[in-house]
DNA sequence: GACATCACG
DNA sequence: GACGTACGTGATGTCC
């Protein structure tokens, strides 16, 4: 039987997208329990949709329905605006594969589904409210999405499915302060920051909403905008009177979509028990199937509880990892049955040998892959002859090796190709490697990196621990290939028979890896962490340390010859004070002069029995004598010659004139980059003398060195996460926050601020970070610490909400074992359970980790969207330094880049996180890092 | 290879 | 009540 669609029918239209979100954030990642297949999204879809047809709607109850849902990505609005969503994040991989199934759902429930490629669901429902409206039916709107309120009047009405809320004419004019006829005025004013509508700068939906009212509509406020009063208005509606009328086009909904079916396709129809049920049990959704056959008078399906299926993603059915079993790659022809096997397979790991542990210099010696546990094979490429008896060492190639060049070639297609997901173990390397040979490999996995998002503190996340860890099995070391100390060789010194072993069992234990890790960074919730700011990371990096920084050596050279000169005067004047010669690079030597000899005061001893020299200890004692004194420029000068103006000069690469650092993405467990080889995140710039170290980091010819650092951004997250409005404001007001601080602390107005009431809240500021105690900031201020403690009660007092937050974070750190960034990065805090002093240390770090993880994840965002953004202009990016990042660019083109490059940093939060606080960016440039920081 | 020291954010 | 303490890194030189 149907119904001709008219007066006393009531559509209900039920925005597909918002329920499926809703869904998947509100539930907890499952998985199908046979396969792993995510469904949580799908479960929570099912759920509210049986919420929604079970309960009683009244006078309100449908006479017709259907779910819409978006499809495709490309809109006629893209066309209007290339940046129209274009700040969206990407779909969580594990929600995508869960996209059809929420459509299967709706049939199975026996609902209209209906979706249009190249259109929004927005435009279909508005179209199908229009028809519905214009035939004399009531509409209700299931969706709390303010795009849709213009459709709100003559019987269209929202309904908030969550809160239970109709929304109605005067519900939209509460939140717009306009009729649902003028609110796509208002929007094309206010703009959305979701939908990244760009409206007009500096108007919001207040300020919007007050001048349509005035003058009625948005069409006659622009064609009359010189009558506005205040200037400022005035000039943003002038001046962005285009930008102004196509947000509105972006806006305003589409009531003409093309449709392939009618209103009367639309009734609603009871589910059909066996399809819906066989759909749930399908899913294996126990519960709700239950609750359903019960609500529809049926049986209950019984839906076995099968073991996880038997496949090789299951450990205990892999063959033992046998290193005599790998193949030996020699002919072509064994070559592409290998390239086959990938090719069905869509994934392989891989890892390559070379000479060096240096990307920059290091050859290729030979390639392993890994299809299968216990499947691997070894490729070699550049082995050469291992005459032992020759001292100057053979250089001819081993026999039975393919051509190098014949075999990259035939690899290119899967290393290059999009549907074959190369598996690798600090991919960065091969990915460096591959680079050398003009080859881009992608897409790309990485187990060092999965097992960092999963495991970051609880252990390291090099192969050899993984595989003792997670597979019971020492890899073959490395030192019984090559020897260690002065006898080592390289790797293509190696004979082939044990390369081939050594080097398939890598691949072969890395694809082991990736199969148990891969399942677990759902379990975990990091799949996002990974997919956002571990794995794009890799390119970006690699890019950066190929391209290196140039460091002039003669300028550290001469930096070398001075300090050297310095410290032979020094030395001898510190012999003299100390009456006989002894090694002033000895801590031991100093402590017994200093303490025995010349009985100073103060010598304390520490867990070995050798006096304390630290820096601290030497200050102390230098206002007493003249001999600490001269030790402490000794050192600074003896520091800044070894480990930089002498370290850096063996750094430059011959071949490149530069400096290539290499950062570790699993070195810090708080989410920062560590960087080494050389470490160019501690170069001197703290002290005058050390910050002309920084001249010899220098722009190429025509071009400047371009330096960006955020300001505070670890207080700005502190005021954040811990909720302190007063600190907030201060921030979007942009006032000193240490003297904003130090007035609130010691009642001093901010124009009576004396610098030292400043450096001691500014101290505390700092302090607070770290997981404050009065004994460390009482060190740090050279204060007794119950004046320490007093300044800290203080603080807290005037910001509880710090003090709860640290209290939370602690309390959540011994509950779960972990604490986790605003982005869902968790540092794994083992020790907070322990007793003892090692608990403050954990408790501190603890505090700690959140803020400065957060800060690290931001400037990762950063970095992985500057490429694309800096894409058309004339620089590279350099160096990160933890909250500065470090370009090169052509002169002329400095002030696009600081444009360019800033607008990415300030934004790099959002939008998976809003911020109460703005984050601000500081830049200059120069012709070397001095002029540039 | 452990330890102390000191460079950075 | 005592314990010990600011958070996160890497490189260098001494000494065993």
């Amino acid at each position: 039987m149907t119904t001709q669609f008219g007066k006393g029918c009531h559509l209900h239209l039920i925005d597909g997208s918002a329920f499926i979100f809703r869904a998947y954030h509100a539930l907890p990642p499952l998985t199908r329990k046979s396969d792993g297949l995510p469904i949580g999204a799908v479960s929570g879809f099912c759920n509210m949709l049986q919420r929604y047809i079970s309960d009683d709607h009244g006078p309100d109850a449908p006479t017709h329905v259907a779910v819409i849902f978006d499809k495709g990505s490309h809109t006629f609005r893209n066309d209007l605006y290339g940046l129209y969503k274009a700040n969206r994040e990407a779909m969580p991989e594990d929600l995508r594969p869960q996209m059809p199934l929420t459509r299967e759902a709706t049939r199975a429930f026996n609902i209209a589904c209906q979706e249009i490629e190249g259109f929004e669901a927005d435009d279909i429902i508005a179209t199908l409210a229009c028809q519905a409206r214009d035939l004399g039916g009531r509409v209700t709107i299931i969706s709390s999405d303010k795009d849709l309120m213009q459709l709100v009047g003559g019987g269209v009405e929202m309904l908030d499915a969550m809160k239970n809320r109709r929304i109605d004419v005067e519900g939209v004019e509460e939140k717009f302060g306009v009729g649902p006829d003028r609110v796509v005025d208002v929007q094309a004013l206010a703009g959305d920051s979701v939908d990244n509508v760009p409206g007009a700068p500096g108007i919001g939906i207040k300020t919007a909403a007050l001048l349509i009212n005035e003058y009625g509509d948005l069409e006659t406020l622009l064609d009359r905008a010189e009558e506005i009063k205040q200037p400022k208005r005035r000039q943003t509606l002038i001046e962005h009177r285009a930008q102004i009328e196509l947000s509105k086009r972006l806006v305003q909904l589409d009531c003409n979509t093309p449709l392939d079916f009618g209103l009367d396709d639309l009734e609603v129809r009871d589910p059909d028990p066996e399809t819906l049920l066989s759909f749930l049990s399908e899913m294996e959704f126990r519960t709700l199937s239950t609750r359903i056959a019960k609500a529809l008078a049926v049986e209950a399906p019984v839906i076995p509880d099968v073991a996880p299926a038997a496949s090789e993603d299951s450990a205990a059915d892999w063959p033992a990892i046998a290193p005599e079993a790998y193949e030996r790659v020699s002919d072509m022809a064994a070559l592409q049955v290998w390239i086959d096997r990938i090719l069905a397979r869509g994934y392989v790991a891989i890892d390559t040998e070379t000479t060096s542990l240096n990307e920059m210099q290091a050859e290729l010696v030979g390639i392993s892959l890994a299809v299968e546990p216990g499947q691997a094979c070894y490729i070699p490429l550049g082995h050469r002859e291992g005459a032992s008896d020759d001292l100057f060492g053979s250089d001819a190639l081993a026999e039975g090796q393919l051509p190098r060049d014949a075999v990259l070639s035939a690899l290119r297609p899967v290393l290059e190709d999009a549907a074959v997901l190369k598996i690798g173990q600090n991919m960065k390397y091969d990915a460096k490697i591959f680079a050398g040979l003009g080859l881009t490999i992608a897409p790309i996995d990485d187990t060092m990196l999965m097992s960092y998002a999963l495991n970051s503190g609880i252990h390291n996340h090099g192969m050899d621990a993984l595989s003792e860890r997670y597979l019971a099995h020492n890899p073959i070391p490395i030192k019984t290939l090559l020897g260690t100390g002065k006898s080592a060789v390289t790797f293509d010194k190696v004979p082939i028979d044990e390369a081939v072993k050594y080097a398939a069992e890598d691949a072969d234990i890395t694809l082991r890896l990736w199969h148990m890790f891969k399942p677990q960074l759902h379990q975990k919730q990091v799949t996002t962490v990974y997919e956002t700011l571990e794995r794009p990371l890799v390119p970006v990096l690699a890019r950066m340390e190929r391209h290196g920084i140039l460091v002039d050596r003669d300028v550290l050279s001469r930096m070398s010859n001075a300090f050297a000169q310095k410290m032979g005067g020094l030395e001898a004047e510190i012999h003299e004070l100390a009456g006989r010669s002894f090694n002033v690079g000895s801590p031991k030597q100093l402590g017994e002069i200093l303490f025995d000899e010349m009985a100073l005061e103060g010598g304390k001893k520490g867990k070995t029995g050798a006096y304390a020299t630290g820096a601290d200890v030497l200050e102390d004692l230098a206002t007493e004598h003249e001999l600490p004194a001269r030790v402490l420029d000794w050192r600074q000068l003896s520091k800044l010659k070894s480990t930089y103006t002498d370290a850096l000069q063996d750094h430059i690469d011959p071949n490149t004139g530069r400096v290539h650092t290499s950062y570790v993405q699993t070195g810090a467990s708080t989410g920062r980059l560590a960087s080494t080889d050389p470490n160019l995140q501690n170069i001197p710039v703290r002290s005058e003398e050390g910050r002309r170290i920084r001249e010899a980091f220098v722009a190429d010819a025509g071009k400047r060195l371009v330096s960006l650092d955020y300001s505070q951004i670890e207080l700005r997250i502190l005021a954040h996460v811990a909720g302190i409005d007063a600190l907030k404001q201060a921030f979007r007001d942009g006032l000193d926050i240490h003297a904003m601080t130090a007035s609130e602390m010691f009642g001093v107005p901010l124009d009576e601020m004396t610098s030292d009431v400043r450096r001691r809240a500014k101290a505390i500021n700092f302090g607070v970070i770290y997981g404050i105690s009065g004994f460390g900031l009482a060190r740090n201020l050279r204060i007794p610490r119950a004046e320490a403690q007093g300044f800290i009660d203080r603080y807290f007092e005037r910001f509880p909400g710090i003090r709860a937050y640290m209290d939370e974070t602690v309390e959540f750190a011994k509950a779960h074992g972990y604490v986790q960034t605003l982005f869902g990065r968790r540092i794994h805090t083992p020790e907070i359970a322990a007793k003892g002093p090692r608990a403050g240390f954990a408790k501190r770090a603890a505090i700690n980790a959140p803020i400065q993880g957060t800060a690290a994840d931001i400037i990762r965002r950063a970095m992985i969207r500057m490429p694309e953004a800096i894409a058309d202009l004339p620089c590279k990016m350099l160096l990160q330094v933890h909250d500065e990042l470090l370009f090169e660019a052509e002169e002329d083109a400095v002030d696009a880049v600081i444009t360019a490059a800033r607008e990415v940093m300030e934004g790099a939060a959002d939008p998976a996180v809003h911020l109460d606080v703005p984050l601000t960016v500081d830049a200059g440039s120069g012709m070397n890092w001095a002029e540039a920081h």
